[in-house]
RNA sequence: GCCCUGGUGGCGGAAUCGGUAGACGCGUCGGACUUAAAAUCCGGUUGGAGUUAAAUCCAGUGCCAGUUCAAGUCUGGCCCAGGGCACCA
């Protein structure tokens, strides 16, 4: 074994070898129980960065880990290689969108490789080639007979700078997710899947996720924005209209002293009265032209006008006039709402400002308010109003929406904050939608035989305004599947967040060419066991997964409900504090390190300092730490080369430095199962790494030369270090374990495990304390009972010094660890 | 405003059940080896008091209370930072 640890040469050898053996390929057959590990794919944006890195290390760490405690473990990889980059660079460098993306990962796949990662890569899943879109397609189409995909006329979220719409979870802040530039409404006729139909499922199984983080469930169910409620419907004065609205407030009915419409409300101009429109329609012409921001914007001043019609309130005969503000939305509820100063801060301030009357229907009757200057909106007992006074507002919000039902104007009512999910794209780069346009027939999906349906090749990327899809003079003259007679195909193709909804399925049976996947194979290997990846997908990616997988569910094609049994999120890879960023200028290159370094010690490294799920910061220094201890464990295992053997024997008597050794080497493979196993600490892992490596240095430098029993002991603890390390520095292991003898791969091993009886030190440290502070630590024996580790604690020169002229009050004994000494 | 997460040395971070606070590492200081440097090895490193040096003592896990023989850990009330949601009726 050579001397000198050359990282670059043992990490080329290996990787090549590892492919010519096939080492990490998973058999769908196997007799032992299956887990799948899984890092979210990457978009193949050119190279790999240090987020990347600590992804897919976290993840191969976890897949070895488990492959080596007997599991079947399914590692795959793949691309999510639609999308809009690919497309801009054709329009910058006249690239074709295929040829770059196809580069790119051909680049990032070099890269993976040089990571060390044990990916089976006969399963790789690229969303952009045709034998993956074509099931993107075919899943559209059984979602379209379904009823869940459709088109509608919608009010829309525009970015200008990426040319499309955007779906809702794609607006940040009113920003484009992916550009930062400002969104505009449109209205347009869109393609959107009907994600609320699964509102409620969506929301009740986050609670079987025992395995995601609290923090992205929060994020979910505050995104999906369940409330409960009662709709009530006010008939118009002046005509025959009723106007519904939606409160979670019934409670507070007899309270109504206006009424707000949307400045968007369907009926509001037939709601408005001929002295009023001329103010009415300017204030909606204002209203549409402001941004998304502006409009939502909080420390806006409510504004509105009157519309001059009324309503009556069935509850109390009381008239009240309408008004419209835009602090009314079209897109939630009914578009409408009752307002009731007293007791809501929004109607509230609008009340105060255009001096509309205020009626109190809700009391504390401890200290009663007039809501003069504040609003009530907490709990109390229903005033003013009619046979309900006395009620607990708790309870009154059922009574009052029973009456409603009873007498036909109201009903109670659910209502969330999740919109069904546009997923048409204006862009060129994405899964067509397969469905054609017939003047006669209307709209027609793509037969099933005749997918995919192609991206065309003939088109002109320096368009501005439209899509270069749209240039092709060949994509969209087409035929009715229905009539034969000419028609128009579909030229928007799919959100790529489409793609990534259901890759992770493909895996389980990547080369079919009939189906998606076969039922069998899907539901052998999903759900996913462990999803390792960023919080920035917590709402859009998971979701939608969730959702693909009960409608797949509901549709017949697989057996569970959740993709994804257990999530980590890791944290953000940082430098100097801040998120690595080109535009920041401290990104550090993998390519680099691994030149450098050696992929071993990046993986070391990347896994060293922080626990997986929090930010990480990067230091050069660190990287430094990290290979001059792999050359130390490298000079550990090449200077005793020779009085290793991976076949060694462990006498049944060992001498007292040998034995705590032994100990030692007992206690790491514990404490490191332990915290692989509890939430991935790999932060602690390698620092006991370091500890079992001191240890052996430790006990070596009191051996100056070794005799059987010494060689047995230092062969185990060697062995079992390269074991333990192997996830991590994968080639180093393997290089190791070869050079002294082993056989076959070191990542095929069985995990060491530990004697619970050997994992601990020989004799204990009893701490004692008076009065709870620590004042001597004793060597004892483990066998002492409680009453003699009392004696031996009192028997202390240091405690009879400290306890000498005062009562001991009390003393309690912890055994095998503490005796505490209460005195006065 | 609501929700989630976190707050421990100069820094990253450790600390199964309430039981030695600061593991391991980075940085730094001192030493060994060397003509010298690198590499390597050994030792110190929470703050304060104390001593020639030690021993030793006091304080200390965001703040204020509480429970307990004993609190980083449990309870109540706050403060701060990061993230998410938000005129959602």
């Amino acid at each position: 074994m050579k001397q000198t640890y050359f990282p670059q040469e043992i990490e080329k050898k290996w990787q090549k070898i590892w492919e010519e053996n096939g080492t990490f390929k998973t058999p769908d057959e196997s007799d032992k129980p299956k887990y799948y590990a899984l890092s979210m794919l990457p978009y193949p944006s050119g190279k790999l960065h240090m987020g990347h890195v600590r992804n897919y290390t976290i993840t191969d760490v976890i897949a070895r880990f488990k492959k080596m405690n007997g599991f079947n473990v399914l590692h795959p990889m793949g691309w999510d290689s639609f999308g809009l980059p690919a497309e801009n660079a054709a329009m910058k460098n006249g690239a074709e969108p295929e040829k770059w993306t196809l580069e790119n990962i051909a680049y990032m796949t070099k890269q993976l490789k040089m990571l060390g990662l044990s990916y089976d890569w006969d399963r790789e899943v690229t969303t952009c080639l045709p034998d993956y879109y074509k099931w993107t397609q075919w899943l559209f189409l059984q979602l379209y007979k379904k009823g869940l995909a459709y088109k509608k006329d919608a009010s829309v979220n525009w970015c200008n700078d990426c040319g499309t719409v955007l779906a809702n979870e794609q607006v940040i802040d009113g920003k484009c997710w992916r550009c930062d530039s400002v969104v505009e409404k449109k209205y347009l006729s869109q393609w959107f899947f009907k994600i609320t139909e699964y509102a409620e499922d969506l929301l009740k199984d986050l609670d079987k996720l025992e395995g995601w983080g609290d923090n992205v469930k929060t994020m979910q169910a505050n995104w999906i924005g369940k409330s409960e409620g009662a709709i009530f419907n006010f008939k118009v004065v002046e005509n025959d209209l009723t106007v519904p609205v939606y409160t979670t407030r019934p409670d507070t009915v007899h309270g109504i002293t206006y009424l707000v419409v949307a400045p968007e409300y369907k009926d509001i101009e037939a709601l408005t009265t001929p002295e009023n429109k001329e103010a009415v329609e300017a204030y909606r012409a204002n209203a549409r032209k402001m941004t998304e921001i502006e409009r939502l914007s909080n420390d806006r001043v409510k504004t509105g006008v009157p519309l001059g019609t009324h309503c009556i309130n069935p509850f109390t005969g009381e008239k009240f006039p309408l008004w419209t503000a835009d602090y009314a939305l079209a897109e939630y509820g009914t578009g409408a709402v009752m307002a009731v100063p007293t007791h809501d801060a929004r109607d509230f301030d609008f009340a105060k400002k255009y001096n509309l009357p205020m009626k109190v229907v809700i009391q504390n009757p401890e200290n009663p308010s007039d809501c003069k200057d504040a609003v009530y909106a907490e709990e109390g007992i229903l005033v003013n109003s009619n046979e309900f006074n006395g009620m607990k507002n708790t309870e009154a919000k059922k009574a009052i929406t029973q009456k409603a039902v009873d007498e036909g104007f109201g009903e109670f009512k659910t209502q969330y904050r999740l919109r069904d999910w546009l997923i048409s794209r204006q862009r060129y780069w994405g899964a067509p939608i397969p469905v054609v346009y017939c003047e006669k027939c209307g709209i027609q999906p793509v037969p099933e035989e005749q997918l995919p349906v192609l991206l065309p090749k003939d088109v002109d990327f320096s368009v501005v305004g439209k899509s270069p899809i749209t240039t092709s003079k060949t994509f969209a003259e087409t035929t009715c599947p229905c009539c034969g007679g000419k028609a128009r195909r579909e030229t928007d193709t799919m959100d790529t967040f489409v793609c990534s909804s259901w890759y992770y399925m493909r895996y389980a049976d990547a080369k079919n060419d009939k189906a998606p996947f076969s039922k069998e194979l899907i539901n052998h290997w999903l759900p996913v066991d462990q999803y390792v990846g960023g919080i920035e997908h917590a709402i859009l990616h998971l979701l939608y997964s969730r959702f693909f997988t009960k409608a797949l569910r509901d549709l017949g094609l697989l057996d569970f409900d959740e993709p994804f049994k257990n999530l980590l999120t890791q944290g953000m890879v940082l430098k100097d504090g801040a998120k690595m960023s080109k535009s920041k200028g401290n990104t550090v290159d993998p390519d680099e390190i691994f030149e450098n370094y050696g992929a071993d010690t990046a993986r070391l490294f990347i896994l060293s300092d922080s626990p997986p799920a929090r930010d990480f910061d990067w230091s050069d220094a660190g990287v430094e730490g990290c290979y001059k201890f792999l050359n130390r464990v490298w000079r550990l295992i090449s200077s005793n080369a020779e009085n290793i053997n991976v076949d060694y024997a462990l006498p049944a008597a060992l001498t007292k430095e040998n034995d705590d050794l032994v100990r030692v080497v007992h206690m790491a493979i514990k404490g490191i199962t332990n915290d692989i196993s509890n939430d991935f600490q790999f932060n602690t892992v390698i620092s006991k790494y370091r500890e079992l490596v001191n240890a052996i240095y430790d006990w070596q430098g009191k051996k100056p030369s070794l005799n059987d029993e010494d060689k047995a002991v230092l062969s185990f603890a060697i062995v079992t270090l390269i074991k333990l390390m192997s996830p991590v520095a994968v080639h180093l292991c393997e290089e190791a374990w070869t050079e002294l003898g082993g056989e076959g791969s070191i990542h095929s091993q069985e995990w060491p495990v530990w004697d619970e009886n050997l994992a601990k030190a020989s004799s204990i440290t009893l701490i004692v304390q008076i009065n709870g502070k620590v004042k001597d630590k004793i060597e004892a024996d483990e066998a002492l009972n409680q009453d003699e580790l009392k004696e031996l604690a009192l028997s202390s020169p240091k405690v009879k010094e400290l306890t000498e002229g005062k009562t001991i009050v009390k003393t309690i004994v912890v055994p095998k660890k503490l005796v505490n000494i209460v005195v006065k």
